[in-house]
DNA sequence: CGCTTATTTGAGAGAAGTCAAGTACGGTGG
DNA sequence: CCACCGTACTTGACTTCTCTCAAATAAGCG
């Protein structure tokens, strides 16, 4: 399969990384603005970028926007595109991914509701947003907000903040990627993403949808879909977690998962020959 | 061997990973602030976040500022220090990692000549930084940066541009950790330094000097110092690159270079299986 | 010059990858 | 409602890249 992404990139790829070549953007629709009440009354308001502005200000937010819709698969911007637009997850859940030459991808993060993305790159994004759920998006011209930040200092420090709470998390993620085992890895996972269901929910659950699959999971690992699976199985008949289908999990002893995230017990590598 | 650091971990170590004990900061030297004349003279002053600053405003800087020397291998944060400082390196090199309990360590980053670290964070560093060449260093109370951004917006845009970057790179980094192989993880690291060391000489210079030993190399590839090595060996009997000792390293080959770090000939992996 | 520490090299082991086959799941249409 | 199909996931057998352990060599320093 020989996929044409953009403008710039022509990539060959197994059908494990990209299974559904109608991925262009045909089917989305975009409105000028927003409708102020849409801001009113978005469900992200309170977790996003515009969890500073006040209602009235909000009306300046909403006529930058526009209102996008993608389905899942779909691609929202792709590596080496010009990066005009700051984008804000109302609903649903993206992927961001980077790719080598041959194809081999690696996942920086999964967003949700209230994340944005769009703006740690120069004048070409330095990768690639695709939809994994249905999601609705309010793409902001980056020039705008950034030309907001003057007007409204509280805009500048929430989008700054957030950008550096990401820049943390990279660094955790990061030491995952480097220096922890399979097993270590999903662990991790499990528990960041129970970690962010739970802020969603503003509460904490311990059953958890998982709206990506192996590939996406391998991927944002640094695993095989093999490997992926194997782990999962491998909890789930060590009791630690119940698997319902593929894409829900509920945590079965978060305090063991915790430990073995990082490593099982304390003691156990090569720090311990004590010399 | 048991090592204490700061004041808040307790950590047991190999020999590789802290072969020197005497990492107290007992002998840096810092003064209440900067003597004006030094910001004035600065060598970093062009590269850092206070190239926004004109000659006036860099006086604010220098008074809010502490000097700080710190040797090699010494301690400069750690992580979960409590997080006061913002720190500006004016010469020399510094390592950032994370560790996991059982002592396994992921280096995030290597820091130069006008690079800031201290802001990503919390309430606590979510990092250790140590020197690995003997450094000069203004330290500056957050506190005091983050009100000077009110006054000096393009302080502020600065340091989020910086910010920026970095999250960028350790995208990069994130590829690279995940999803490239021992070989071409050397290679990107050898341009990557490649790029730091001409952005600070100003010129291209395919002669760089490596200030960080084997095992930072290692923790900060995901690889081990013997993999390390071996592939340093590999290069130089390729002809890509020539040792001269173990931290000097000329590139004889950009291109090919540049090539094998994304994965030599784009035809070569399971992307080939045209269905 | 002799000691310590860093790096290189070699041989063998193991964790994760690859390849291949089997199973479960979800949607579609008779 | 069930059979069928395609996709996603799981499981198994085998391979390989990197790690581990061990020893040799090189480099740095008092």
């Amino acid at each position: 399969m020989v996929l044409t992404i953009g403008k710039t990139l022509s990539l060959r790829l197994t059908s494990i990384h990209s299974p559904d070549p109608q991925i262009e953007n045909a089917h989305s629709k975009a409105y000028n603005h927003l409708d102020q009440k849409i801001c009113q009354g978005c469900a992200s308001k309170h977790v996003s970028l515009c969890n500073v502005m006040d209602n009235d200000d909000l009306n300046i937010l909403s006529r930058l926007s526009s209102n996008i819709h993608k389905k899942a698969k779909q691609i929202i911007c792709t590596e080496g595109d010009n990066a005009k637009y700051l984008y804000n997850i109302r609903s649903g859940a993206v992927r961001i991914s980077k790719m080598l030459p041959d194809g081999r991808r690696q996942i920086t993060g999964f967003l949700f509701t209230g994340d944005f993305f769009g703006l740690s790159c120069g004048a070409q994004h330095s990768y690639t947003a695709e939809a994994i759920t249905p999601v609705e998006i309010c793409r902001f011209p980056r020039k705008k907000i950034i030309e907001l930040f003057q007007e409204f200092p509280n805009l500048n420090e929430r989008v700054f903040d957030m950008t550096r709470t990401e820049l943390n998390s990279t660094h955790a993620q990061m030491l995952l990627l480097g220096r922890k085992t399979a097993k270590e890895k999903l662990c991790s996972f499990l528990l960041t993403m129970r970690k962010k269901t739970s802020l969603l929910a503003k509460k904490s659950k311990d059953e958890i949808g998982l709206p990506m699959n192996r590939s996406d999971i391998a991927d944002y690992l640094g695993l095989t879909i093999e490997t992926v699976s194997r782990q999962f199985t491998n909890l789930n008949k060590l009791g630690l977690i119940k698997l319902d289908g593929a894409d829900k999990v509920s945590l079965k002893n978060i305090e063991r998962l915790s430990i073995m995230a990082e490593g099982g017990r304390i003691l156990s590598r090569k720090a311990y020959k004590t010399p």
